[in-house]
RNA sequence: GCCCACGUAGCUCAGGGGAUAGAGCAAACGUUUCCUAAACGUUAGGUCGCAGGUUCGAUUCCUGCCGUGGGCACCA
């Protein structure tokens, strides 16, 4: 729609008399926006104020010789218009929004899908929590982002690959190791020697000093004991240790993704990347290094990023380049070298667009890895995309709750989905007035994918967990499941009152019923922008207009009762706004229950 | 100190070169003989952090300052 009246608009401009030399109207950019004020036509251009320097005319004189000028279909456009300094605003005509309607109804479960990224292929990078401990609330923020953004992506053609890197090399897997080991010596043994550490934990004596502290890891050593005894004592290194750790927590994180509804299609070991010949860090080393970009300095091997632009300014020396390490004197690289590797990796694979979503504690770092990723593979770089978000700040009590993983100071996913399913369940017993509540699903999910959604990834969170769970039953989400619900419930009414037949869309001329007809035709739109911005919350918000918009009609325009023709088309309608609602609700991996 | 993000209603946040800056919560008052009241309506609430700049037009873009958070290791 929008790209046919800009056509028109051009043709109308082309049209205009003693246009100066060298203006090309058919490269004019006409830009559409919806007004916010419904007076002022349903799509409205502001193209005669941009062009009133270039044509030397008064906007108001461009918009009018244009509004004279343009040749527009009547069967979707039924007024262009003129307004304050120089609007072009458009009106539809109601066969424009029948027809949308009929569309709407017509692709079901697929409306809102478009093909403007079709034959393109991406690859989306979340979660890749390192599998040292249970999915935090943090990661939970990235691996809710990262899933919808991979649907979204989905929706305008993209064919998606989500993909979980592990970083199961390093040192952290070491130190994972160490600390399942020493509480394995600690379940064989009580009375081992413990130590005491800053924070006042007492722990055996060979427990590492940032080792991973939380109940878990003793877990698994326990598991560890019952099921080998003492034989694991006489073990050289801590490789069966971490292995074993490493299994157990990843199979925890997986079933808290299951719950949140969050997959991936493919793993990534970061243990690949030094395997083979050569290996693919190593590989990435040499040939840095054939570009003179490597320096070996201090035993170190460097990047020389400051040939590639990096700077640094202190109020010293001022500001200069700066090199970054790649592989530390020790041997062991930096987290730089397997990166570099990997995103090499991913473009090699052929992927039109390698997105990473990672938090902001990220932001400072991943320039040098495209930067090493460009230095090799060129502007296949500008493929890399990054988003980042901001961390989540847990408050409870009214107190910021610090989270570290090794400390076991965090919140799991889990625990924040199973209080505010508790919260939920509970406030249902009470409405039940003490018998069981109707409904006994897994609300935690839906309220806590929705919480981080419904802001833009770049903001600050604070998740204040007694507001949360307090409140939770006046979460925006449960807004928009109540308007399917509802929608859902009539569709039943209708049919036992049995209204249907084919419907005659050209009824629906109350205001309520243009309202929302002309909303659900901006879907495909809308959740292309979210598309394109890698934006969820867009959709999330917009989803809230449709919801209200809908009962808006609901309050106005009665469905069961009224004339047969009516009714079928009103229900029309309302099965239209489900399908959206329900769409939307896909998109953002929320549940579109047909009760509440 | 340097880098990045953010600063919009009492709170949490949308929006974004354009016409009168929005929503939810909180506050006050209403709506149920009728398809789900988890809903709907009304009222009240704003110097879009501050100061410059660009522009026909800035809350939006640019610069500086202030504030908040994050990052500035041969950690990841």
């Amino acid at each position: 729609m929008e790209d046919s009246l800009a056509a028109a608009v051009r043709a109308a401009l082309a049209g205009l008399p003693d246009l100066p030399d060298g203006f090309d109207p058919a490269a004019v950019d006409v830009e559409f926006q919806t007004p916010n004020d419904p007076s002022h036509g349903d799509l409205a251009t502001n193209v005669a104020l941009q062009l009133a320097r270039p044509l030397r005319r008064s906007p108001r004189a461009i918009a009018e010789a244009l509004a004279a000028g343009i040749e527009t279909d009547p069967a979707r456009v039924a007024a262009v218009e003129v307004a304050g300094p120089g609007f072009l605003n458009i009106r539809f005509a109601d066969a424009h929004l029948a027809a949308g309607l009929a569309d709407v109804l017509a692709q079901g479960d697929r409306y809102g899908r478009t093909d403007g990224h079709a034959d393109e292929t991406a690859i989306v990078e979340y979660v890749s929590a390192n599998p040292t401990g249970p999915l935090t609330v943090g990661h939970g923020r990235n691996a809710v982002l990262g899933d919808t953004i991979a649907n979204l992506l989905e929706w305008i053609g993209y064919d998606v690959t989500r993909e979980y890197y592990f970083n199961d090399a390093g040192r952290q897997m070491r130190m994972l190791g160490q600390s399942v080991r020493a509480r394995y010596q600690e379940a064989l043994d009580p009375d081992t020697p413990t130590k005491t550490l800053e924070d006042g934990l007492v722990v055996p004596e060979s427990f590492p000093e940032d080792g991973y502290r939380g109940d878990y890891i003793a877990d698994i050593a326990r598991g560890l004991a019952d099921q080998h005894g003492d034989a694991l004592l006489a073990e050289a290194d801590e490789a069966r240790f971490t292995d074993a750790g490493k299994t157990a927590i990843l199979a925890e994180i997986e079933d808290t993704l299951a719950r949140l509804g969050v997959h991936h299609n493919t793993q990534f070991n970061e243990r690949t990347l030094y395997q083979g010949d050569p290996a693919p860090v190593w590989d990435a080393v040499d040939r840095l290094r054939q570009r003179g970009l490597i320096e070996d300095q201090d035993g170190a091997i460097w990047f020389k990023t400051s040939e590639l632009g990096k700077t640094v300014t202190t109020k010293e020396e001022g500001e200069q380049g700066q090199d970054v390490v790649l592989v530390k004197s020790s041997g062991e690289p930096t987290y730089r070298l397997p990166d570099i590797a990997y995103h090499l990796d991913k473009l090699a694979r052929g992927f039109d667009l390698v997105l990473d979503v990672f938090g902001a504690d990220h932001i400072a770092t991943y320039p040098d890895v495209v930067r090493g990723v460009r230095a090799l593979a060129g502007d296949a770089a500008d493929r890399i995309e990054v988003v980042v978000y901001q961390f989540v700040t847990l408050v409870r009590a009214g107190e910021p709750v610090k989270m570290s993983t090794r400390k076991a100071t965090y919140v799991t996913m889990d625990d924040l989905m199973d209080e505010v399913n508790a919260v939920l369940v509970e406030k249902a017993r009470e409405a039940a007035e003490g018998a069981e509540p109707e409904t006994t699903a897994d609300a935690g999910p839906d309220v806590v994918r929705f919480f981080f959604l419904m802001r833009a990834a770049g903001t600050h969170l604070e998740f204040d967990l007694d507001l949360a769970t307090q409140a939770s039953d006046k979460n925006p989400v449960f807004y928009l499941q109540y308007a399917h619900a509802r929608i859902a419930s009539i569709e039943r009414k209708a049919d036992e009152a049995g209204v249907g037949g084919e419907p005659d869309l050209d009824l629906l001329t109350h205001e309520s019923e243009q309202a929302l007809t002309k909303l659900l035709l901006q879907f495909p739109d809308e959740v292309a922008q979210a598309a394109e911005a890698r934006a969820p919350h867009r959709l999330a918000t917009w989803l809230r207009e449709v919801a209200t918009a809908f009962n808006a009609f609901y309050r106005d325009c009665r469905i069961v009762g009224e004339a047969d023709d009516l009714a079928a088309a009103r229900l029309a309608l309302a099965r239209a706004a489900r399908t959206v609602l329900g769409n939307g609700l896909a998109i953002l991996g929320l549940s579109a229950p047909d009760r509440m």
